[in-house]
DNA sequence: ACCATAGTCTATAGATATGGTAGGTATTTT
DNA sequence: AAAATACCTACCATATCTATAGACTATGGT
């Protein structure tokens, strides 16, 4: 399961590739009323993706959030990575840290690490592929579909 | 990241279906001890496995535990599913429940259920595609070609 | 019938992670 | 100087995960 932590980041980054296309400065105090997020707990996450590479802010009157990146640039991958350090399945096969399971007396051979292993390399090529810009723009198309049936039921 | 109980109870599956292959029945004890489970811990796990139809038990003297299926029956996904009710990825996602995100106003065309959806299929596939079988004889086909190695270096 | 063995159930304690809050600080614009 | 705005540190509450304890029930051997 995701973290809400996560679930958020994509939220607000969602809202930044969508009003900030042109470079606008976004206050946190829209994102967290415009996506219903607590404010403060934003911050951090903001601060993380900040500091990820991914956002650039301004301090001070006028200051805001806006992407460091065009949305195609940014993965859904990268994301999840600064939020919770890789999609870690288990302890052995984490990204950022090179840990021995502790239990496991045969980590060479441990059946558990060669299946986790290739359910990790599945999720991470779903989202290494996958971009904030094909996230937007299918929650675009989903919500098109739906005026258009709406239009025609009219 | 897979829980430990999830980890464990991989872990004693694959002891069951390596030392219980003529149907001999295993004592928890013996599994807590070989695999280094806390055996209080290990309990409640196998019972979970034999309500979620993995496992047999045979109580009072003389009993024990051994695999209901032949271990190629066994998928993956079967276990990861009875310990922690399906690999959610989002609350919305769920097996087991039908839940609407709380957060999401707009549910039906969230984007982020879209590529959380996705991840989900491609672990799903790999889970349910992969055996206790397939996991036990990788792990023997490495210890195999560890041993090839060390005859060779000798 | 009795007793040792072995799984089952319920309750609970301790540890860790998550989600969220409070208050103050630093920086920029006007 | 004042207002706006992001930044930082610390903290708390709750939920979940891991682990343990103890009493209960069923079986088989004697």
């Amino acid at each position: 399961m995701i973290s809400k932590k996560t679930k958020y980041a994509l939220q607000a980054l969602g809202y930044l590739a969508e009003h900030g296309k042109s470079g606008e400065l976004i206050l946190i105090s829209e994102l967290a009323k415009e996506e219903a997020i607590p404010k403060k707990f934003l911050e951090a996450i903001l601060v993380a993706l900040r500091k990820g590479g991914v956002l650039k802010s301004k301090i001070g009157k006028g200051g805001g959030y806006m992407l460091a990146l065009p949305p195609d640039k940014i993965t859904i991958g990268r994301v999840v990575s600064i939020l919770e350090g890789g999609f870690a399945l288990v302890e052995c096969l984490n990204d950022n840290v090179k840990i021995e399971c502790k239990e496991c007396r045969e980590p060479e051979y441990c059946g558990i690490r060669f299946v986790m292993g290739d359910v990790k390399k599945a999720v991470d090529s779903v989202l290494e592929s996958t971009t904030l810009a094909d996230m937007v723009e299918r929650s675009d198309t989903a919500r098109q579909q739906k005026s258009k049936i709406m239009d025609y039921s009219i």
